[in-house]
Formats: C-alpha cells, sequence, structure tokens
DNA sequence: ATGGTCGGCAACCGA
C-alpha cells in the first residue's frame, strides 16, 4: 500500500500536477491539502476518468481537503463532528481496511496571536479525537499538511527560526503528545538524513533556490502500521515546483 | 537584511 500527502496550493490552479503525478505514481491514497474549490467546482470526473474515488470537503478562496484512492472510501467522516466543523481541514476514510485521517492543520499566523492558540487548540481537537475514536494499536495513519516542522533537522535554520510559528515549543509540546499516544514520523524513521524539505519559503528573496526550506507535510502512523513501512521520501522531481509556491509530495510505502 | 511573493478573486486575506 502506497500513501501520499501533498498540499497543491489551488487544486484548479495544479490540477495538470496532480493528476500528472497520480498516473505517474499510481498511490493507493493520495491527501490532499490546500485546494481552494467549492465542492460545486471541484474537478471531480478528471480523477474519476484516471480511475480514483474522491472524497473532497472545500470553500471559497481558502483551505479545502481532498482524499483520493484507487479502492472505495468507507466510513466517511468530514471535520470533527461529521459533515459540519472543521470540514475543510479534515477528513477521515477508511480504505483497504486502514482509517486514513487527511488534516490541513491551521498555519497560526504568529505565536502571540489568536490564530496561534487556535492552531494549539485544533491538535488537541484532533488528540482528543484520535483518543475517543481509535487505538494506539490499531492500524492508523494520519497524514497532511501539519504546518509543524517537527525537529531541528527539519528547517533550514533551527537557531534562527526556534521560536517562529511551524517551529515554536508549543507545537512541538503538541506533536510530542501524538508520539505519546503511539504515533510515528513514518519519513523520518526512513530517512534519518537532515534538510530534507516539502516547503521553501517563497517570500525570502531567493528562498527556494536558497533551498530556505521546512518539512511541515508528514505521514505518520500508529505503531503496528509503522512497523510494516518499508520506504518513505519526498518526491524531489523539478515539475512539481514550478512556482515557487509549490510543496511537494512525501510518500510512503507499507507491506500490507 | 525583520523584507519579499504567491492564489483566489477582484480589495485584500491567508500562507
Amino acid at each position: 500500500m502506497k500513501v501520499a500527502s501533498f498540499n497543491v496550493n489551488s487544486l484548479r490552479a495544479r490540477l495538470d500536477i496532480v493528476l500528472e503525478w497520480l498516473q505517474r505514481e499510481s498511490p493507493d491514497v493520495l491527501c490532499v491539502q490546500e485546494t481552494k474549490v467549492v465542492d460545486e467546482d471541484f474537478p471531480k470526473s478528471a480523477f474519476e476518468d484516471i480511475h480514483y474515488h474522491t472524497v473532497f470537503r472545500g470553500q471559497k478562496s481558502y483551505n479545502g481537503v481532498a482524499l483520493f484512492s484507487k479502492t472505495p472510501p468507507e466510513n466517511i467522516h468530514i471535520g470533527f463532528d461529521n459533515n459540519s466543523s472543521e470540514g475543510t481541514r479534515l477528513i477521515i476514510a477508511t480504505v483497504n481496511s486502514i482509517p486514513i485521517v487527511n488534516t490541513y492543520i491551521p498555519q497560526g499566523y504568529k505565536p502571540d496571536s489568536d490564530k496561534f492558540r487556535y492552531k494549539l487548540d485544533w491538535f488537541q481537537r484532533l488528540h482528543d479525537y484520535f483518543k475517543k475514536n481509535f487505538s494506539p494499536d490499531k492500524p492508523l495513519l494520519w497524514a497532511g499538511d501539519f504546518n509543524v516542522a517537527p525537529e531541528p533537522a527539519d528547517v533550514y535554520d533551527p537557531e534562527k527560526l526556534a521560536g517562529h510559528v511551524g517551529f515554536h515549543p508549543d507545537e512541538h509540546a503538541a506533536l510530542r503528545k501524538f508520539r505519546k499516544w503511539g504515533l510515528v514520523d513514518v519519513f523520518r524513521k526512513h530517512q534519518p538524513e537532515a534538510g530534507q524539505y516539502t516547503f521553501w519559503d517563497y517570500r525570502l528573496r531567493g528562498g527556494v533556490k536558497r533551498n530556505l526550506g521546512w518539512r511541515v507535510d508528514h505521514i505518520w502512523a500508529t505503531k503496528p502500521l509503522a512497523e510494516r513501512s518499508v520506504r518513505a521520501w519526498i518526491d524531489k522531481e523539478p515539475r512539481l515546483r514550478e512556482k515557487p509556491s509549490d510543496h511537494t509530495p512525501v510518500v510512503a510505502e507499507f507491506s500490507i
């Protein structure tokens, strides 16, 4: 089973890239964030044409998540309380008997802002959701744009960025709670080397060229599933980053 | 150097 996560920063702006990537890599599941498209305008048939099932929830201009799968998704939940709050940031569906959680975690703006408190609260709500609905002793996959680089190896300048949004002690404490519950960073398990990024700060002059990157897109799994992971990588295909604002996909393979 | 540049969508917001 092959699973990927990709922040597309507008699905319609990058539709060809996503379709080509699906056909090239042929993952069983692709979790997408920042679709930026309302459900009525979602390009559903383009994905059905290449034999992917779709689950999506969007809104005008911002946010939006989608899940694509080769086999039909089951037990679909959108948002924390199903089909209402935070649906454009959270899709849960079971594919090939494995519950997949696709999240677009709030970005957080600045550490002294309400938006940052909202982000921390969001992590807490998700943690509560996991505790209530899932067991760390059973396979569970959590993928998405977490908007947090977990470790110093995951940012281009850990000393300069310490305390910034996306690399803040409170965010690291939030992630630690998920680890404590039983989730494993599957990419890191297979890739110990520092400096492997999924996002580059295009707001800094020459940020992409200067490799000013962050690893904020993740695939985490409970131990029974992580034990069956055989490979994980970040797709470095240059075509995926035609635009400076592009994230790039993170991929993991499991022997199930 | 504490900046800049994207996408959506039509003035700025969010990242």
